[in-house]
DNA sequence: CTAAAACTTGCGGGCCCCGCAGATTTGCGG
DNA sequence: CCGCAAATCTGCGGGGCCCGCAAGTTTTAG
């Protein structure tokens, strides 16, 4: 990778992180797309090269995390299509070493409240559903990989690709209603092993 | 229902219904709001008080279909709950009173392709995913009364919701991509019954 | 009939997003 | 090391969306 995209992605990240530092930390329409601009050292006319709306920059953060479960997919494909599913999810949800990187700054408890206020942005909200529709759609090709089907012509691919991010999505919701009381990696591990008990192979 | 209220709904309606028919018609960035209120006979000011943006004028329609869904199944509290899904869903699927009065002066072939075009617009497809969300909170709610659980603790109404609503997206995702070859009743029928195979109540 | 409550409308303004064109930086052979 | 072509950054200008506010108008209730 020439130094040309390694500058690209670094601005890239850089304008996402901002984005969403700022606005759990003001709230999001305390936040104007020049102050992002600012935070990441680029001109305002230079965020809209990187992301077409100020939440479409939030919400990368979510996609890029999302779009990881599909990659993990396709570099898993032997063994039961749930096993790999669950495996490839439950992957996701390991800390990150880039994510405790960016954005820290803040104590946990305040974090996630800054975090459940924002998700409450409709805007945000209706980005953020469509990061998983992204997501499920590179899904439901890599299961249609894996079991030699056709993700243009088949239902099933996306129906076990919805399966699966419906899951995800619940439980990071109910995660997010309920408090940490029970570990997320059970929740998913039983709500995928529920969706999947109907959904084998067809 | 006094007269104040029903003269909002019906301007309710026919905002959201001007806002479809020139969407798919024209395309949804061809169509200022100004457009819609006036097709709808009201000042551009008073349509921001009745929605608070263009997409969600559009996406009305749908939130509006699919939250029969959830009102449906309430009214039909006996039998086992994946018969009263099914049922229910299925419902809102048969040809609308109010849906062939509105949007006519198209044939239907024309129609469906302004429909494709129109829904890969992100803003919309945003704005969709949310209605989607919505219903999906209404039909846990209704879930959790059926069987006696509460929809603010327990994962298993939302698990069962999310299937639910990630089966008729996907479905209707899938009878856009492919054309009417094969009947949407059926593949619901399908599709419901792979999903709710996995989750019987627990 | 009258007063309060609810709704509509125009105005003003802030912000978002994009097209365009000129300046700047990067990649690549010579 | 040089200089050119391509990619990128930036400022400017403009169209459009959305909302608060303060009349003006219609509906409701007593």
């Amino acid at each position: 990778m020439g130094l040309r995209e390694r500058k690209k992605a670094q601005t890239h990240a850089a304008l996402s992180w901002a984005a969403v530092r700022l606005a759990v930390e003001r709230g999001y329409d305390k936040v104007k797309v020049e102050d992002i601009a600012e935070a990441a050292g680029v001109s305002p006319r230079t965020f809209n090269n990187y992301f077409s709306s100020k939440a479409e920059a939030i919400a990368f953060r979510h996609l890029d995390r999302c779009l990881r479960i599909a990659e993990a997919l396709r570099e898993r494909p032997e063994g039961p299509l749930w096993d790999a599913v669950t495996h490839s999810v439950l992957r996701q949800f390991e800390p990150d070493e880039e994510a405790v990187a960016h954005p820290p700054a803040t104590d946990a408890a305040q974090w996630t409240a800054g975090v459940r206020v924002m998700v409450e942005e409709p805007a945000l909200r209706g980005e953020m559903l469509r990061a998983g529709a992204v997501t499920e759609a590179e899904i439901a090709v890599a299961v249609a990989e894996r079991i030699g089907g056709d993700a243009e012509r088949d239902l099933y691919p996306h129906l076990v690709a919805s399966a699966v991010m419906g899951a995800v999505n619940t439980v990071i919701a109910h995660h997010l209603r309920t408090g940490p009381s029970v570990p997320v990696n059970d929740l998913l591990t039983d709500a995928l092993a529920r969706i999947g008990a109907g959904l084998s192979t067809p």
